[in-house]
DNA sequence: CGAGTGGTTGACTCCCTTCAAGATCAGTGG
DNA sequence: CCACTGATCTTGAAGGGAGTCAACCACTCG
């Protein structure tokens, strides 16, 4: 990890559909008052991760939030029986760092090099205490990633694992950074395992499925991490 | 569903554990400002619903947050396929009534005959735009909604039912209303098909794993809603 | 009493996990 | 340039856990 000593960039919130149009920006982003840009400037940090480096550690003092500014993150939380749950992946603008008690709830690490934001949560709470505007972009943001879980939720409970990795894959297309709609190609940002333990199961499965959904045409594998999906014959698949 | 004339009674939100303490009351709820008891009862409903009656369905009009006064409360959603998925169970004190782009993103159904608070969404993002006490309790809220949606994901992804159902009582013996501490005994406010469509399995897989668990002396049925727990044993089988 | 609901048990099948080995690829150093 | 090495991905075979279909039991209610 290093603490870049620049100028902090704009801190850029990803804002996907459920804010007013007035303040979303063309690329997607919420649109911040400029004030709280320089407050935020005052408390935040940006910060470098290599790939494969870890963030933070779970049950460690949760001390701050962190935005993707560049680069992928994969937060996962560790049972007793030794299983590694990945809880969610977050690109450039969406907030992580859930804390309870005072320590972080799940660990986090770096599945690219990437640039975050870190900004200490004492300092955002008092900025937002009389930030209202703030105050409601968390509310709402905190509200997506809710959304966002209760959609994990539904994919990683389907019973064969054939539609979790269709549902999967469909879930990544949504996603522009990763996606291109006009040759329908996704580019995943995570290996094999990384995708085993966000569904649930392991990698010899998950192989075996994308092979199974390969000879079935609903898609295909250009290298490991570029598949080619056919869009509406995933999600067909998902209605049976 | 019968909306009473009645005085609304105090607001009660659920505050487990997250908010600083001089907030909460002897019963673990919060206390809310008495000027902000006054004004959500200007906007707030009380309505009743009888068991098994829908309270709202997924992708109609959200047009309000719901907080149980009494009772307990089902929240699910269907899927293309014809699954149910259950996304939580609330109880007094916890809100539930999320939406996406004005619409609900689930449905909700009495489990119990209940009391629920209703507060129309508009007048509440109102309300919070000038009480900024408030729109922190809702963040509040929505983070407590966050760590029980995760916790609901590690509970779901064990990949024997056997762990899903210990870790699936456990959570449940975490909440007062239903479990005696003295006793171990808990009470359980749903039907198998329920527990079933919460852990993504089947109601025979369910039963099947009970007789199981008690077999093993980790419970034993007392009747089919109370069943007495070794917590102790409960948690140890989750290590292995 | 019969119908209906909720819970349990039995039998069979199959999907997925596990363990193992092979294949592919990137990086390294001779 | 090529052999070597380790990581990642894929494929194979065996065994078991859980889904499905079906029947049965207990209890409630009209």
């Amino acid at each position: 990890m290093k603490i870049l000593a620049v100028a902090l960039p704009k801190v850029r919130i990803c804002a996907v559909g459920h804010w007013p149009a007035d303040r979303i920006d063309k690329d997607g982003f919420l649109i911040l008052d400029s004030v709280v840009q320089k407050e935020l400037a005052e408390i935040a940090s940006l910060v470098s991760y290599e790939c494969k480096e870890q963030i933070f550690a779970q049950a460690t003092p949760a001390q701050y939030i962190y935005i993707p500014h560049s680069g992928a993150v994969r937060v996962a939380h560790q049972l007793a029986d030794g299983r590694n749950q990945i809880v969610a992946f977050y690109m450039p603008g969406e907030p992580f760092g859930l804390g309870e008690n005072g320590v972080y709830l799940n660990s986090a690490c770096a599945l690219t090099d990437c640039l975050l934001i870190r900004v200490p949560r004492a300092a955002l709470d008092a900025l937002c205490a009389h930030e209202p505007r703030l105050q409601q972009d968390c509310l709402v943001g905190a509200m997506a990633q809710l959304r966002l879980s209760q959609r994990h939720l539904l994919i990683v409970t389907h019973q064969r694992v054939l539609k979790r990795v269709a549902d999967f894959l469909l879930e990544c297309s949504r996603q522009q950074e990763v996606f291109d709609p006009v040759k329908n190609v996704l580019n995943l940002i995570m290996d094999r395992s990384d995708i085993a333990d966000y569904l649930g199961t392991s990698v010899e499965t998950i192989s075996r499925t994308l092979g199974k959904l390969e000879e079935d045409g609903l898609m295909k594998r250009l290298d490991s991490r570029s598949l080619w999906l056919d869009l509406s014959k995933l999600t067909n698949l998902l209605n049976n």
